[in-house]
DNA sequence: TGGGTTATGTTATGATATAACGATAAATAT
DNA sequence: ATATTTATCGTTATATCATAACATAACCCA
């Protein structure tokens, strides 16, 4: 089995973030929704890292590129992205990175490194499905999820 | 079976409050720790409902209470008593609540019911069991996580 | 009872997030 | 083409969440 590139493991990164741009542009096509020059720029600041970033951080990258550098310029941005399934909001750190899988896995699972602060999103299905049949048990009806572990990537464990 | 009571059905809540306090007490003193008036009043503001409060909320409590109205007040009594495992951090909501389960279960999944507010934790194994499974393949070593889930609890959904 | 440790009060500030409004640009209808 | 509507963006102001730093007080135990 060949390790498939993510966030833990060197690869190409220019083809992520393109990928990435590409498939909003079809995604928001299809939907009829723009993506405009803020918008673009924004998920290109996610893309650019593995980790997630601050809507401070976005703000003061898209200000360099010649935005608003106001707030709400930021968080109007990302909420769109995150609507839309571009980006996600990473609640355990107040902080917001680009979606890696915008079709599928809509509710993912986040690995967050505490050493170098790299930001995986992981395969869902069964941690969904355990957490469907627990709420289930309780009569709850799941909308939304926030799944996300904290600890160290293979690298920093290494190091450690 | 005889359903369990919890958040989300009635029961006599000033068991649930008492017998919080009572293991937080029993806890506290077999690690040698304190239950001081803030903390122990911080933990019964956070007992007295079946939902996460704020640290502002709290504060509002305690200083009505008669202990200090600033911040850090609040802050690290929270702190304290999430540490202790006796509350847990609602990343969701940047909110508190007080552990349900404090001996066992110390890696909740919590349900939070978008109608009435009302918070649960249920059952984790499985669901962490997963979450594990799914670090492990990644190389990445958990240490902490956050399992939450939006949506209705039983009452709030009938409503609707 | 003195000296370390832990806990609390207080001031100040940092970090995250949104409400509200006016200006501009895009889509739509005629 | 132009008026009308709707979506987006810039800006001001403020709300909400959280912690750094330092002084004072309580605890503990040798």
């Amino acid at each position: 089995m060949t390790p498939k590139p993510d966030a833990f493991h060197s690869h190409d990164h220019r083809h992520c973030s393109d990928q990435g741009l590409q498939r909003a542009e079809e995604i928001l096509q299809s939907r009829k929704l723009r993506l405009t020059p803020v918008r673009r720029q924004a998920l290109q600041i996610l893309l650019a890292e593995h980790r997630a970033l601050g809507a401070y951080e976005v703000l003061e990258r898209l200000a360099a590129a010649g935005f608003g550098n106001q707030p709400p310029v930021a968080y109007r941005a990302l909420e769109f992205l995150v609507e839309q399934g571009l980006a996600h909001k990473v609640r355990r750190l107040n902080a917001f990175a680009a979606c890696m899988h915008p079709e599928t896995d809509h509710a993912p699972v986040f690995l967050i490194c505490r050493g170098c602060n790299a930001l995986a999103e992981t395969p869902a299905e069964q941690v969904r499905a355990a957490l469907n049949a627990a709420a289930h048990a309780a009569g709850f009806t799941v909308e939304r999820t926030s799944i996300e572990a904290l600890g160290l990537c293979p690298a920093c464990e290494a190091a450690a």
